[in-house]
DNA sequence: CTTGCCCACTCGTCTATACGAGTATGCGTG
DNA sequence: CACGCATACTCGTATAGACGAGTGGGCAAG
């Protein structure tokens, strides 16, 4: 094992900068060098506060940073250790084409399979609920409406969490409303319907997660999350479904193709 | 003034739940139900100490979490801070249509000036540098390119930080690689060459922002970015042009229409 | 060999204290 | 009245110590 001074050099006394940011710098330029790798365990409290002779409350602090940037994450009883970058799912623009229909399964569940992970989905719900003023809104002035909320996850891992609003006059009654839409999904039965799908538009905002939002999305310390809210326009201008997606930002890029025109 | 005790509550001492987080939990939903507004002061880490008899560090570590929520910010001096929300700009997905291109001024100062705001672009740097890795290989294998490096600003506020950066070939010797680009910016100046515009990708990530973004945003505690990789296509589908920036999280929504063809 | 316990090591929470540095206010001096 | 300084209040940094709780390995008993 290499020893710890020939890894993390020592503290500057003259300089200004606080000493718990001087660790932290130290330890995240370690890092950025490969010194420690992904999943690696870093020194621990008690190795630091004897290596730079500090109070361990110093050093705490200096972990404290590195989580915040997502860096490392802390596991009671373990150790601290570098979070390693879990694998992306790539949302693609055209992820809501016709032809991604064809098939019986999700296009979450297709997707991931093909990338040889394992998909989930629990938390199903599906109900009717009153829809909230910006939901209303987006809508068209809607009182109530059909709610479809669900939760994804890969490898046992929550990475999003979706929830669908439709209008019940067009909703209510149909397969959108039973806990399993049938093939192509709701967009399918939206098309068969007669609402045949003319666009849809997304608005894409990034934030720091709610204590909710960590909970059932099991976050690390330091990941902020992608929150997405599409709506569905039918050939008649109409906006037919709003979905409101909130995605572990560490698990997504999202990846739009637009014309020139 | 309100008294503490109307607005706050006490511990409880039976809860598993840290007193730390208790005193968090008391203080983001009071801010969540209006009763500290936007910019208002929170009460003082002594006055929190006295409320609630408790330490002053465990009072630190509650700001220090809603710190990391993006929900407060401490000043130096002055106090702790229910964090404005910044006005946010909207970018559609139609802002590189070519009839945004007639006007001598750049998107960013037409769009600003619409809403009021006073926009500002520093930092400008230009040059012709070894390309990285990866934004060689999103240019087709080109070992050198022509950067341009540029920091907008809303209100003096720096919201992004972008990077362009071109093959050597197209852009060496053109105004392009003038600072000054002229009107409707290198896109115009790319059209004029040849390189009719076909189409744009656009690949979105979100994280938590490295030192050196703090420190060129200006970024509070708790703020995310945006990180946009934008690569513009020529119809002879080469890459042009590959785009790389970085925005504070909570100055933007982005917006997209996608056809569902 | 297997089981179970103990112990060492890890991070989590909390107290009490000290000093430093930035900010604002009011008061006294000129 | 204007200026400058003293002062009180704010958060920032750091120390030293205590106890709790989760984890894992080694050792002893069965």
């Amino acid at each position: 094992m290499t020893s710890l001074p020939s890894i993390l050099g020592g503290l500057d006394p003259t300089s200004d900068r606080a000493v718990f940011r001087q660790i932290a710098d130290q330890l995240r330029e370690a890092i950025d060098r490969g010194r420690f790798k992904e999943g690696e365990k870093l020194p621990s409290e008690a190795e630091l506060v004897e290596h730079y002779g500090v109070s361990r409350m110093t050093v705490r602090n200096s972990f404290s940073i590195l989580q915040g940037e997502g860096l490392v994450h802390a596991e009671h009883g373990k150790g601290v250790f570098v979070r390693p970058r879990p694998p992306v799912r790539r949302l693609a623009s055209d992820r809501f084409a016709r032809r991604h229909r064809e098939q019986g399964k999700s296009a979450f569940i297709v997707e991931a399979d093909a990338a040889g992970s394992h998909p989930t989905v629990d938390s199903l719900e599906v109900k009717e609920e009153k829809a909230s003023q910006d939901i209303s809104t987006r809508l068209g002035s809607v009182r109530r409406v059909l709610a479809r909320r669900r939760r994804y996850l890969l490898d046992g891992r929550p990475v999003e969490f979706a929830a669908s609003y439709l209008p019940l006059d067009i909703a209510r009654g149909t397969q959108i409303a039973e806990p399993n839409p049938g093939p192509g999904g709701i967009y399918a039965r939206l098309e068969e319907l007669g609402h045949r799908l003319d666009h849809f538009e997304e608005e894409i905002r990034a934030r720091m997660p709610s204590p909710s939002e960590v909970k059932t999305l099991q976050l690390a310390a330091g990941v902020p999350v992608i929150h997405l809210i599409r709506t569905a326009f039918d050939a008649a201008g109409r906006a037919v479904e709003v979905c409101d997606t909130v995605m572990a930002a560490d698990a997504y890029v999202l990846s739009y193709q637009l014309p020139a025109t």
